[in-house]
DNA sequence: CAATCTATGTAATAACATAACACGACCATT
DNA sequence: AATGGTCGTGTTATGTTATTACATAGATTG
């Protein structure tokens, strides 16, 4: 899945998304670009999905929101298996990590289990440092 | 936060739960519970957030659903740190671990960045090994 | 040129979740 | 018994997130 020419619409959701300190939902994202033409929610969902596909935005799930995917451009997130992320609940920032030992002990499971993960889902929510005080 | 006596409320949407072999969502525990006077969505969102609180229940925040602890009563996961579930996407069913090896990972990063963890969702989307075929 | 594929636009609706307000049961204290 | 507090409850309305269905336009290819 290399990272292709986006469209317009794709490019804007994208660069909206690449602008924000927090994750933004569909609707938030909907409302920046009504000056660009948008009008109606499937427009962001329908980009949100191919920026998913590209893998250069990520789904926080337990958020229903979206966040620019933090590795810059070119070869992104699939070389590093399972993406987390720590959700400061304060200020909203986001800090995605990988582990390879999470991922192993995960697929050690799963293996055991013959269960086939397509998707796996890690989000740590709370408070980050600079919010701490 | 031991286990309580239960609300009439929150002993119905438990059952209903706990008899389902697949997560439930809010409006669908609403409807199995309509002929025992539910009637709003109010009613069964008030019973799961107790139920949550007391760890009956979990939330899988990819499928925005519900189901019930499969630790059948008395000092539930409270124990065992985060919990982990495996859902499988064709016949739903949800299998919910444990692994220290995990926690002490995501402890160990937390500690490092000065991240406070309130809450660790993992949640892995596949297929069951009865469902692989 | 037709056939097809992809992106797009629009309206309507479905699915999930909360706010605001009212009422009654229970319990403690006065 | 009266007062006040907390908690569970019921109801209406509303807010938020996501999808279905249908129509149009452009690019590509046989």
């Amino acid at each position: 899945m290399n990272t292709p020419n986006l469209t317009k619409n794709q490019a804007l959701v994208l660069d909206v998304l690449s602008r924000s300190e927090q994750p933004m939902s569909a609707y938030t994202i909907l409302d920046k670009l009504r000056d660009n033409g948008f009008r109606a929610p499937l427009q962001v969902y329908r980009a949100l999905e191919k920026l998913l596909d590209f893998g250069l935005v990520h789904r926080l799930e337990s958020l229903n929101s979206f966040v620019a995917c933090s590795h810059k451009h070119e070869s992104c997130c699939q070389h590093h298996g399972t993406v987390a992320f720590a959700i400061c609940e304060k200020c909203g920032q986001v800090s995605e990590f990988h582990d390879h030992a999470i991922d192993d002990r995960l697929r050690g499971w799963a293996q055991q289990k013959g269960f086939k993960a397509e998707k796996t889902t890690i989000e740590l929510r709370g408070l980050c440092s600079a919010c701490m005080g």
